[in-house]
DNA sequence: CCAATCGGCTCACTATTTGAACCAGTGTTT
DNA sequence: AAACACTGGTTCAAATAGTGAGCCGATTGG
């Protein structure tokens, strides 16, 4: 393991609801040496990274992410484009609605907006899905190329309920639906007791760059809801596409 | 140099102006060999820090930044990285100075700094201040958009006493010289006796997330003193922004 | 008051990083 | 069309940078 993946792996023990960690924390849940995350820490200091509060002497993210963070929206605007759509969309549904973005791999939850009701899902931004076994990776994968989606499907496939797909029949069958539909669906294939719709955000080159998912309980859910739902997110996707593209 | 410096330094190397960058330009601008800029490209990229555009091969910052950002600016350590300004203010000007906070359409007073001197201006954290009638609130909306602006302009605004603002025109003044010279002023817009000098404090997108404001018994203030408060708040406040958004 | 834990530091040992040289590919210039 | 000057990417022996057990003094908490 290389020094720069150590140095991410403590950036990314900071979350949401925990964003500041003392030494001993960050060394042992990044496994590594306290001398050695330290090390690293001060390293990721000097260039703004990270931040150490001076009296508890703890470490949190750094402004130079915030920094960084702005140069590349400046370049990349998916999150500022899609956001406003994304929240008409959970407005319109009444669900919670997420945005993810395609990266190394996966799809990197960038912005969600949650339902309004009680009984609603909750989806954390920063979140890793799948490329199977999620709506949203469905649908990426639906509007992906050929042979992205065969070395996807090479692999073998974790299995996260019992409802995950992992049989390459099954998935293609999804995906062959997603593909006709512009729209993908996909019942507790990631979490118990969650429907989701996903359709995909395509960049200029008409590759897909992200996804949009349409998160309910799956008590709330019927065909008749889920296809309404297909067709609305089928909408944000194309129009946040239009958008980025510089057609609209 | 430590091999995270390396791998910060071809991070800082991406600007507004120059978003993608080949591997050869990074490893000669980074003073690297091509390999090991590769390397550590392919690291970072592991961590979605740096993204690789699939057509041109060349490199940009990638997703895990804003995700990063996210985490780090909805922990903001707003007061922290205040105070200590504040308080050098407040030593500097002899008068009592606030920090507010923006939240659901109002100001949050978040620290204060009481003057020293006997004949001074209470100003309790916790204090909601509105954005029309405070010199912090001016501030605000003179650093918002537009449409912020005129959403707040039109719903009725209260007098809070015989000299506060509250018609269109006298406000667009009042915004119109704080957008101008980076620094508003109210007297007794908001309390009998109290003369305030607010200034807007800018988070990463460039959106005024607080105001401080320097508040002295108008016995104290002349126009020539206003304006050297304004030039010190100004001052205080860009170099809040500045260290919130990693600049300095 | 003692024990546990904290952040921080040192230094012999060793694993990771390094970079010159070498691909294959793509435009430019002669 | 041939030579050229780039590009992004790869290899592997040599060298350098990273490692971590153990120690330190300062806090913390039972």
């Amino acid at each position: 393991m290389s020094t720069v993946d150590k140095a991410a792996s403590l950036l990314e023990l900071f979350t949401l609801r925990e964003p500041e960690i003392g030494l001993s924390d960050l060394a042992r849940r990044a496994g590594l040496d306290k001398a050695t995350a330290r090390r690293l820490l001060m390293a990721l200091a000097a260039h703004r990274l990270i931040e150490q509060e001076p009296h508890s002497r703890r470490y949190r993210l750094g402004a130079g992410l915030s920094r960084l963070a702005r140069i590349r929206d400046a370049h990349f605007p998916f999150v500022r484009v899609a956001a406003p759509v994304i929240r008409e969309l959970a407005l319109e549904t009444g669900e919670t609605v997420h945005l993810s973005e395609f990266s190394a791999g996966a799809l990197l939850t960038v912005h969600v907006e949650l339902s309004a009701k009680a009984n609603r899902v909750n989806v954390d931004v920063g979140q890793v899905l799948p490329l199977h076994g999620t709506a949203s990776g469905i649908a990426f994968l639906a509007a992906s190329r050929l042979e992205v989606v065969s070395a996807y499907l090479e692999k073998p496939l974790q299995a996260f309920t019992a409802h995950t797909m992992t049989g390459p029949d099954t998935l293609a069958k999804a995906i062959a639906f997603a593909a006709a539909s512009g729209y993908s669906r996909s019942s507790q294939g990631y979490e118990e007791g969650v429907h989701s719709i996903g359709a995909a955000i395509l960049g200029a080159d008409g590759q897909p760059i992200g996804t949009l998912s349409i998160a309910s309980p799956i008590s709330r859910v019927d065909d008749q809801l889920a296809a309404s739902q297909g067709e609305a997110a089928t909408r944000a996707a194309r129009l946040i596409s239009a958008r980025l593209t510089g057609e609209a």
